[in-house]
DNA sequence: TTACCCATGTAACCCGTTACATGATTTT
DNA sequence: AAAATCATGTAACGGGTTACATGGGTAA
């Protein structure tokens, strides 16, 4: 489990209640991850039971007690531990692709219809974090507490993009080739360059 | 539950046992997705309770006997609607990145070597299926009924690679800019480059 | 003789999402 | 008047992995 850490993480920041930890999700790296309370809120019962933090709560009136959860020593050390820690790398898992695979099971028109949504909505995505979440990192957000940490979060940001458009970037040049097999009448010809060598297939 | 419909999807090449069934993921579509045989018995029983698929017993001693799955029209067209609707795009998660945010918890060195390792870790499967995984398209696998299903297959390859691509360069760019800041003692300047604009910040 | 292949499954558990429950305060 | 914010949770369900159970046949 990763939310666990991704927990003792954001606790590094400053001992937060579950509805701050879930703002700051939402505010910060909601690009590659995310969490809902309904699941905050038992792991941090956890977290306390394993004792990696501390609760202490902040009674209020007219409103549920706020419930404030700090790193205790143990709960740095595993964060220190997990992170330096390699881990395998994470397989993909894309139901589009499912599609894509089974594409020769419907007319070429449809499977262009598809890819060009696909792509849309890839853009969209892209669009979002090149505008709204790079002013966020710039203005520097309240999520901030040392400006090496906003280039680590630039990073993370980054990958995200990168991620896109590779996927944008895929899916026009797929349409491309699904054209021309159109015209050509055949997928040979296409096949043929694809398993050849072209620049775009070497290793980097 | 995309498992259904790519089970579907697979069954539409030809009626197969769950054992079969499990040897095609593995066989071909093991770079985007994968199922154990636990997960595809019990999907298997759905399947046929929703009228998808019929089964059909194979009686065998000495092991027990097969049970092959078979395509109803119903399965067909549910399939052939399945992959015609539109889906949203799937979002990145991905548990190394929670590490990469929080890199300023640790000395730039060993996020480095973190960095390091992952990219080796993606280049292995790179390489893997930059090789062994093109033959096998190449040769024509058994999973193969068509030519143009061929081309298929190879467009949800290249996309894996593509990934893998990206993620590989991300490693590679963002190590360099780890170490020009060790240079420079500080991150401002590279927080200013990649923020303000570079070639690779564009939109595709 | 050790290990892998064939061939079926069940049970426990882990992680995550959606829906449900409560209810005052503030903003639109 | 309606909707969002603050603040806590529980329950049900969906999807997936790991472990357990069985057991003959075949290749290293």
């Amino acid at each position: 489990m990763s939310l666990k850490h991704a927990l003792l993480g954001i606790l590094t920041v400053k001992p937060m209640t579950g509805y701050e930890l879930k703002q700051f999700f939402d505010s910060s790296v909601q690009h590659f991850w995310n969490a809902e309370l309904s699941q905050i809120y038992p792991t941090l019962k956890t977290l306390e039971e394993q004792g990696w933090v501390d609760k202490s709560v902040e009674v209020q009136d007219s409103r549920p007690n706020k419930k404030i959860y700090a790193l205790t020593d143990g709960g740095r050390d595993e964060f220190a531990r997990w992170v330096r820690q390699p881990m395998p790398a994470t397989d993909m898992r894309d139901p589009f692709m499912i599609k894509v695979f089974f594409g020769a099971e419907l007319p070429i028109e449809d499977m262009l219809i598809l890819l060009r949504r696909q792509m849309e909505e890839e853009q969209k995505i892209l669009a979002f974090s090149e505008t709204v979440l790079r002013e966020k990192i710039r203005g520097g957000s309240h999520a901030l507490h040392s400006p090496r940490q906003g280039l680590f979060w630039t990073l993370t940001l980054e990958m995200a993009n990168a991620y896109r458009r590779a996927y944008i970037e895929w899916c026009d040049r797929s349409m491309h080739l699904l054209e021309e097999s159109m015209l050509e009448g055949g997928a040979t010809a296409i096949e043929k360059r694809l398993s050849d060598g072209e620049p775009e297939l070497r290793v980097v």
